[in-house]
DNA sequence: TATGAATGAGTCTTCATTCAT
DNA sequence: TATGAATGAAGACTCATTCAT
């Protein structure tokens, strides 16, 4: 639809983004996304340079996407409940089409730290985002709708509870021997458990 | 305790346990873990043959303590919640004494699939374990004490909850410039906080 | 004729050739041949992928030009006598330009049986050609030209005659300190002497 | 039933046999002969010093067994013909007994030509073994019993024949699929066939 | 814009051998 | 007599990257 970029440059991109995301930075080789694309393996580095640059702009989008929408307060008039009921959906629903996000950006971040500066270099927005997040959360306490918290705090819950499901797939396929049709179930059902135990650990 | 194994051998196994918990399988050479030590390359050879023996020996053990001691109910005679209480605390605290652990078990399971195998060989072991809590928990649930739940969601969300914090450390170093000392009292905070969410979220 | 081909993998495939067929291939690194290409080890890699894959289509290549010239029964109007010493003579004179040939075939069947797989690819050409040289034997036979026998056997008996001196050079060179130019002369000899027995060796 | 060697001793030297006949010198790795032996694999080298020196000692052994055999002319009062019938027969038996020698023994004195110089050692020996072959082929030659030939040349003739069989045998398995039993038959064929081949092959 | 060729550095692993005990 | 420990050298192979065209 849109004006698709150079068709090479765009199936590079694609493809590093898939392995990217199955087998992490350091198990991907150049040598295989070329593979994958059926180029050759210098264009890769004709078009990103080095493979670091290339990873770094596909983890940037996933680790913005994977992170921003835990901000994303709905405007409607609804009550707070529900709109943390759809940001926790919202959420859920994005690593239930990117599985392996979760675990990309904490890999990521943790065994090459220097991969933050992006969230640095956005300082701004992130924070700003945070406090913004924070302030609402004031709201409701003052109000006395939800206990004292933080948004911090509450970040880290949604996130965890909702990444774990999904991260712990091979125990559900290898262990368990659950197909993927009942993991379908449990996927909807730890969905609604979330929003529960969520809304539940913010009662005053 | 006794009089300490083979030097090499010892220190090999360590600075291995070391590397692979700070930077993963792939990551961390045989030449680096030589390097450390101060001894031939050939000689970590010398003693687990290839470096896939000597990884799995490390995580087979760090494994099993990670997921074994979230099914040491206490004998005690005090309140289900009080057992429960016990026992997120505890398994908080091995994470806290081996935080890069909860990234390596799910990056290896994620990654390698036949690491799992060390479970499937402990079935009885692990399965039972599962079916006792979840008898545990039935007669909680008969009592009204809890209400309707399972062992295994119940798992999931204590584990995720107690490692997200360690998992999120350099979001806290590096983007938040939370120093170690703030950061122990967040700890301390967590420890607190997923208790109350875990006991919440079971309320009939 | 043809302008050379790349002048790199054209050379590492002379290479490689000369020291297989001196040295056989476990005896062979692709070091050494990097080294005597005056390249990089990687080159060798580059063009070849593997060691095994480079071998083989050396291997290929000699082997069926050692097995199946002893299949090529002219067509001339002379006797089956005048065409089977044409054959022999050919076989011999192809182990005379590559006398190591021998020893490599067998070496490489014996030791890597998969190495005849090739064989079974040309399945139906060995075979076949087997058939048919077994028919024309047959037509000798009925005429009463030559005694009862099997392709299979008169092959055998040709080939170990024909190879025979040349895996033994070894031993008029340094044990019996024969000259370069005396064992032409035994090769020679050697060449009419195995027409004459195998001729000998069929009379009715 | 002798005063058996050092049990140890005795071990490596019959497995090396064992491993150096079937897969050769460079194909075989003192480790691995330790492994078999259930030794130590400093064992080896405390016996042998090197693998070099093991081996001669091994293919000293096995290279005299090949080649002496062919000069043992019976005293009996028998033809000629009867000698050198039963001479090729009991080389052949000795090759049927230890299919791989031939392999062994051409591959090392071609890979490893100063494997020859234990020939060159007994220079005597065989020397003089061949020269008195040479007279007793005198004798026939003017009796007229047999045309004009030489010892090497027979020798060769013998040893080509009777070996062309057993290193051919991966392409009777595997290529044609002839069973172990079938084999059987064919052995007892070719021994027969070679004693004609050769005695046909020196009529006047 | 695209690529085949080339390479240096690094991967894991095996090997024969030595040596102190 | 025997061996566990240790090692330097070499093995095949992969990788990210560069460059001339």
């Amino acid at each position: 639809m849109t004006k698709e970029k150079n068709n090479n440059e765009q199936m590079i991109l694609e493809t590093a983004e898939r392995l990217f995301l199955e087998k992490g930075f350091a198990m991907t080789s150049t040598t295989e996304i070329a593979r994958e694309v059926g180029c050759n393996q210098a264009m890769v580095h004709y078009y990103f340079r080095t493979k670091e640059k290339l990873f770094q702009a596909i983890f940037e989008k996933n680790a913005k996407l994977f992170i921003t929408t835990l901000f994303q307060l709905s405007n409607e008039k609804i009550s707070f409940e529900e709109k943390l009921k759809k940001i926790i959906e919202e959420h859920f629903e994005i690593i239930r089409k990117n599985p392996k996000l979760p675990f990309l950006f904490f890999n990521e971040i943790n065994t090459n730290p220097q991969r933050m500066e992006f969230l640095a270099k956005e300082n701004s927005i992130t924070n700003s985002m945070l406090s913004q997040f924070n302030k609402e959360l004031q709201v409701e306490i003052e109000k006395g709708a939800i206990r004292q918290t933080n948004a911090l705090d509450l970040m880290l819950s949604m996130i965890s509870l909702n990444m774990i499901l999904f991260i712990s797939r091979p125990i559900f396929k290898l262990a368990l021997k659950i197909s993927d049709l009942e993991f379908e179930e449990i996927i909807e059902n730890r969905k609604k458990e979330n929003v529960l135990i969520i809304l539940r650990s913010l009662r005053p």
